[in-house]
DNA sequence: CGAGTTTGACCCGCGC
DNA sequence: GCGCGGGTCAAACTCG
């Protein structure tokens, strides 16, 4: 897919509904996702890649908002893959992150020898926000709350409310910088997004994304 | 009145 | 086997 200008050739990723650019440019990758810290490493938690970035809160205006991206992670790649995106993004709603699949996907597995575990198809990424709840275009609906151990902060479970989706997502505030609203994506969306997607650029000399252009629901897949 | 949220209880996997 | 912690359920409640 050859990318026109900046923000061109977008990936939709499926699990959040998120999107980026299938371009190759260079992401900086400044960084892994440690949960819980970088010694209490938890069993749920094979976050194997982060970008660095930091965001600021929704998108109220699509044509001249910026926001930074925070961390960004995979959970259903191996250990250790390094994620190398590209230099725009693509936002729904005024959600402030997206995803390349193909980066954590493209990364060959540990090889898990003779356990064969289910494939969960789980991406999470950090962002700086006031708001917990970034809206990425889809429906959710809350099904649970719960205080997480070691974090002064309570966990929050969303269900994607559209019929026959089972996605969910977790969302939580990051215990060592409350600022930071830590976003864990799991499953497929079965259903496109039913509401506008929004592309972001990167601007070079600040680093910071801002909102490029729009693309109506159902024109990603 | 229906959809969504809240919240305590329950279930289950895992480590000791 | 037991306790702990994370995830889900479901009844009650709120809101538009």
């Amino acid at each position: 897919m050859a990318a026109v200008g900046a923000h061109a050739a977008v990936y939709h990723h499926p699990v959040s509904g998120l999107s980026a650019p299938a371009g190759d440019a260079a992401y900086s990758m400044s960084s892994y996702f440690s949960h819980g810290g970088s010694s209490t490493s938890s069993s749920a938690s094979s976050f194997s890649a982060a970008l660095a970035a930091a965001t600021t809160p929704p998108l109220p205006d699509p044509s001249g908002s910026q926001f930074d991206i925070s961390e960004f992670f995979f959970d259903d790649a191996p250990p250790a893959a390094v994620f190398n995106g590209a230099p725009t993004a693509a936002l729904s709603d005024g959600a402030a992150a997206h995803a390349t699949r193909s980066a954590a996907e493209a990364v060959p597995a540990p090889a898990p020898a003779a356990v064969e575990r289910p494939r969960t198809e789980r991406i999470a990424f950090r962002t700086k926000s006031e708001i917990e709840i970034l809206d990425d275009g889809y429906k959710w609906r809350k099904y649970g709350k719960k205080s997480v151990k070691n974090s002064p902060n309570p966990r929050n479970y969303y269900r994607c409310s559209t019929e026959g989706c089972n996605v969910k997502k977790r969302v939580e505030r990051d215990k060592d910088d409350p600022s930071y609203v830590v976003t864990t994506y799991e499953g497929t969306h079965n259903h496109v997004s039913p509401s506008t997607v929004y592309y972001a650029s990167q601007d070079a000399a600040s680093g910071r994304f801002f909102v490029a252009g729009t693309q109506p629901p159902g024109s990603l897949n």
